[in-house]
RNA sequence: GUGGGCGUGGCUCAAUGGUUAGAGCACUGGACUGUGGCUCCAGGUGUUGGGGGUUCGAGUCCCCUCGUCCACCCCA
């Protein structure tokens, strides 16, 4: 180490690299996959928005709003806000490009990374990757049930297991401020015994208190109402109609009436995935419909529902389950002399051309140190060439795993090896 | 923002307040210049995270600070 500062990631802030990049590149593309089966065309917002798109749909007494933004003023003065989650940028996305002149349902997914300045811990980052799904234009909780059956489809086919998938509906406009006031009234003569967070929650967002993991609160929060005791003739159907859809599906749902969302935006149906092998922060997937949010953005009433998964936490799940793929090169060529070594570039250059990882030595090596940079690398094959062999146009492979070894005509490497 | 644990080579860790802070793994080379894995040998500028203090003497004790991990909080 030198005596100068060497810099560092920023705190809550990861490299990502070899070899769990390639559980990254698997999730990806397991998810792209998935998501075009059931019709979701990717789209690639940008990562900077104007702060107001997130105060406006999150909802200005949220802790995302109120603490955990990266904003920043550019050049010119404005309000600009390193995204926080991806659906209201979405949804500015919808409206700017008008994309509900498109045939509904209309469906998209995107990933990328997100901001939060959150104190880091297990599963929780400044900067942490979404894939995000969102479908529009359709009420009929046939595409809820739709876009739980796809994330359920997703997660099986990354391998994962153990996961709970809780469903919940939370109301609309007109059934939630009744329930609320249900739960003031519940909730006023025991505010006492609250923890000083639910006594905080009382008065800026009662449904929280329903979250609250400390004993006496759970105590205290036996026999309150239930939200869905409270859904409008409308949100009860619609919610009824999505348990029954997915009775049909045969999916694994479990409801949890005390399951809130933190953001302004949801109403009706919402959604958590949840890994009892993950830390305190155990979700994997989490959504729910946001039947408003286009039309608070200046778009035409659009009834719209989706979900992200947190790729880290997918990841996280996938270490500790999956057997890591070991990537190794498919040859390696030790050369010993100065035309065996220009001979070996050639092969390689040929073999490369077809999508074979080859090596090479790039110093005239003994062939033993060549042959264990060969096995340090796990190199499945080895193709020795020294003079004799460039003579005869002939030259030995060696497979490494038992040691075996043979003979082959130069112009035969390709065959050799392309099956 | 709050609380707790932990900071010693690239990694995992040793070192009663007392010589020049060690070991294993990993890495590079050699022994073995046409045959890998085994073995042996060699190769490290470590400000013991940083700063201050106590002490004859601090990796070790105290204070501050930074980092990291976990939890609270919060969350698609």
């Amino acid at each position: 180490m030198s005596s100068a500062e060497r810099y560092r990631a920023l705190r809550g802030v990861q490299d990502i690299l070899p070899p769990e990049i390639f559980i990254w590149q698997k999730v990806e593309e397991v998810a792209k996959d998935v998501f075009s089966a059931y019709g979701f065309q990717e789209i690639r917002p940008p990562i900077i928005e104007v702060t107001d798109i997130f105060t406006r749909s999150i909802g200005e007494n949220t802790d995302i709003v109120e603490k955990e933004m990266y904003t920043f003023s550019d050049k010119a003065g404005r309000s600009i806000t390193l995204r926080p989650e991806g659906t209201a940028p979405f949804v500015r996305c919808y409206v700017q490009n008008c994309l509900y002149n498109l045939p509904s349902p209309q469906k998209f997914f995107y990933s990328g990374p997100m901001f939060r300045y959150e104190r880091p811990q297990k599963g929780r980052f400044r900067q942490f990757y979404h894939i995000g799904v969102e479908a529009l234009g359709i009420s009929d909780p046939k595409i809820d049930a739709e876009i739980l059956s796809m994330l359920r489809f997703l997660l099986e086919r990354l391998g994962l297991e153990g996961l709970t998938f809780e469903v919940n509906s939370i109301g609309c406009e007109k059934c939630r401020p009744d329930y609320r006031k249900a739960l003031l009234n519940f909730f006023s003569g025991r505010i006492n015994g609250f923890c000083p967070d639910c006594k905080r929650r009382y008065e800026l967002n009662p449904l929280r208190i329903l979250d609250c993991k400390v004993k006496e609160c759970i105590k205290l929060r036996v026999g309150s109402p239930r939200v869905t005791d409270f859904l409008c003739k409308d949100c009860r159907e619609h919610f009824d109609a999505l348990l029954s859809l997915l009775r049909l599906l045969d999916f694994p749902y479990v409801i949890n009436p005390d399951m809130v969302r933190g953001l302004d935006y949801y109403t009706r149906t919402t959604f958590e995935v949840t890994s009892k092998q993950l830390g305190a922060q155990n979700a994997v997937a989490a959504g729910g419909r946001y039947d408003r949010l286009v039309e608070e953005f200046g778009g035409p009433p659009t009834p719209a529902i989706g979900f992200a998964i947190g790729i880290e936490r997918i990841v996280e799940l996938l270490k500790s389950s999956d057997k890591l793929e070991i990537l190794a090169p498919k040859v390696f060529i030790a050369t010993i002399g100065a035309s065996a070594e220009k001979e070996g570039l050639l092969i390689a250059n040929k073999l490369r051309e077809r999508g074979i990882w080859v090596e090479i030595s790039y110093a005239a090596h003994s062939l033993r140190s060549q042959l264990r940079r060969a096995d340090r690398l796990s190199a499945k094959y080895v193709l020795i060439m020294g003079d004799d062999e460039v003579s005869s146009r002939k030259l030995k492979w060696k497979r490494l795993s038992d040691g075996t070894q043979g003979e082959i005509a130069i112009d035969k490497v390709l065959e050799f090896f392309n099956k």
